[in-house]
DNA sequence: GAAAAATATACCCGAAAGGGACTATTTCAA
DNA sequence: TTGAAATAGTCCCTTTCGGGTATATTTTTC
């Protein structure tokens, strides 16, 4: 799993939010967000970040393998 | 400009190459290697992950706007 | 200042992501 | 255990990204 899908996986369940309603707060399609969690590595960019913008955060560079 | 384009445009710099010489190594376009480092977006994870791929970074979530 | 190299912009097409809707499977509480 | 909610998988269509090529602009080097 990469970091970024984990990371939304566990805020929006710790957030008590079902992917369904996370995908309405933020815009983004029920789908999009299931592949994202998922771990789909294909997704887009910006999309990736207007789900990370949930929670105040963004894509950034990170050492590879940092914190598994 | 955002952290992951500014972050591929230094380093590819300091490297010493040049944003076709990155392409061809790294395997991408460099039609893509320059949307990304112009701030694209809508570009694919998984390509911005090759391009980190080369520094032996990846995309991680970020607090949104640390380190400008 | 001129020439060369590097970078940015434009056009086109094939491949694929995003998304809606529907179904199947898993999870979880009563 | 069972029934409802949540998550995962499938099909299809529309939109658009990625990349090749060709051209313009900027930057660097002599």
């Amino acid at each position: 799993m990469n970091p970024i899908a984990a990371y939304i996986k566990e805020n929006r369940k710790a957030a008590g939010l079902t992917q369904a309603e996370f995908a309405m707060r933020s815009g983004l399609g029920l789908r999009f967000v299931r592949d994202l969690e998922q771990g789909k590595t294909t997704v887009r960019l910006d999309k990736v970040n207007t789900a990370l913008a949930m929670f105040d955060m963004e894509a950034v560079p990170g050492r590879k393998g940092a914190s598994e």
